[in-house]
DNA sequence: TTATTTTTCTACAACGCGTAGAATACTGCT
DNA sequence: AGCAGTATTCTACGCGTTGTAGAAAAATAA
């Protein structure tokens, strides 16, 4: 399971996919969506078949209907991604990409007081 | 100073201005290049003339030659899509990006201590 | 002035992305 | 079985980015 990068609409139905636990409709999807964001159905089918292609859902038939289900889940995804960018910003290193962060204004003491916990707290596998 | 994203090949002219310190030609960058990379000057100068559009880099002609000068430092161009990728992934929140991480083996617990110390260490501003 | 070098201009094929119409499939009803 | 309704698949298109470079122009060196 290769698990590729996927595009900004995309992301934004697998957000509807994860947020609602189990399998949908492309219906469903439809649904969710924002009121502005007018978009024809055949347009979501076509992110929804094209997710399925990269993995990311599988596509069950049951009677006229299509129910997709996740095959990845969030936090597997967001994994997936931060492994990625690590690698090709950072050469992979932790420590470099939270530096590069602290030295700015961008991360409040706050984030950087959480994350410590977060580190402290957790026992190390 | 918007500071746009830009591509593989740019980010590779990028990191031999970079690493070279000051001022370069293409001629520079070409030699830079590894001998594998067989690439035409005129692409180089395409790219430089597309990092200059957005930006990157300056351009000073001294006599037939051009010089290319970073206007970011590597340092900056990183913070910079680290911000992005932060905000787009995770939210913005930091502790998020490295619990994915962290969850996981790809970050071996040397490096996790390493950032621990790294955050004790500093004295925060 | 002419040859050489370097840059600028212009272009193009491949791809990703967002978008959706047309054609097809499937169901439920009469 | 036939038909209306609805969902899916197929096909396609315009636009932007990317990597690539030839042709034309500019600038220098001889």
């Amino acid at each position: 399971m290769e698990l590729t990068k996927i595009s900004e609409a995309e992301k934004e139905i697998m957000s509807i996919i994860w947020a609602s636990g189990g399998p949908v409709t492309s219906h469903d999807i439809l649904e969710q969506l924002p009121p502005e964001r007018e978009v024809k159905v055949t347009t979501v089918l076509t992110f929804l078949t094209r997710l399925a292609a990269k993995g990311l859902v599988s596509v069950t038939k049951k009677g006229k209907q299509n129910y997709y289900t996740p095959l990845v889940t969030e936090e597997e995804y967001k994994r997936f991604e931060s492994k990625s960018f690590l690698r090709a910003i950072h050469g992979g290193s932790l420590k470099s990409f939270v530096a590069a962060l602290c030295d700015d204004d961008e991360i409040s003491p706050e984030e950087i007081e959480e994350l410590k916990r977060w580190l402290a707290d957790r026992r190390p596998e």
